[in-house]
DNA sequence: TCGAATCGTCTACGCCTGTAATCGAAAGGC
DNA sequence: GCCTTTCGATTACAGGCGTAGACGATTCGA
């Protein structure tokens, strides 16, 4: 299932806490960005319950949400999407898209070519 | 204005063809992949039109639709929206993650370094 | 003990998306 | 001159999304 950009914000902050949260929990750790009210996290638990992506534990009246699928999967599997989509599954062409925009700075571009040394080792 | 996954489907056609192309000739452009009535098409013509990403020319009584925006513009758009969204508006981590999913070539690999050694020079 | 706070659930509602049928106007064929 | 085809526009409709209020149950504070 897909995990919306509102649904997403939640994930991260689970992600973030190795320990479980209850809604409360989330709602204080999104609180700056997105100007969310309680009930808006709470359905975006619900949501993201369906789908899945979080499970819950209880602890008397209230859950303690964890996820359910982890960050490195999920975000290895929008990625592959992601290129697909746009740049036939290559790397390269978003590389050099960004590269022209002047989206890459020296330790990036640094970062990228350890990644790829290491690769053909 | 984000463009949808099917509206994407569409502008592909279009930015594939350098000349206009009629409602019916963007159907058959699609045809194989998406098993989409006329009546579809049409819909996402008109939603793109709403949205400004492509405009048309009145040849009698047909519309001869083209792109109002560059393909490279936008990929390059959504491009940094990705990145922003999942790595923090850095490309290393991506390419980190794809790496360790196997999804690079040599020749992807390859590539990468070269635009990569074209930049810092 | 009794009202206030808090919990999760249910309901709401407008906009977007995917997919398409219908409709009135125009054009083309015969 | 008509019937059929074709055009774009309008309407439809279910499901997802962003955002949140209302509600019944429970618990906590005084």
């Amino acid at each position: 299932m897909r995990i919306s950009d509102a649904e997403l914000e939640v994930m991260e902050a689970l992600w973030a806490s190795d320990a479980p949260l209850t809604a409360t929990d989330v709602a204080e750790r999104i609180g700056a960005g997105r100007d969310w009210s309680l009930a808006t996290v709470k359905t975006m638990l619900s949501r993201l319950t369906a789908k899945g992506a979080i499970r819950f534990r209880e602890e008397g009246r209230r859950y303690l949400y964890s996820p359910a699928i982890a960050r490195d999967s999920y975000v290895g599997k929008e990625s592959r999407r992601f290129v697909d989509q746009l740049f036939g599954g290559r790397l390269s062409p978003l590389v050099a898209r960004l590269a022209e925009e002047d989206a890459l700075d020296e330790q990036d571009i640094a970062a990228i070519e350890a990644i790829l040394k290491e690769l053909k080792s």
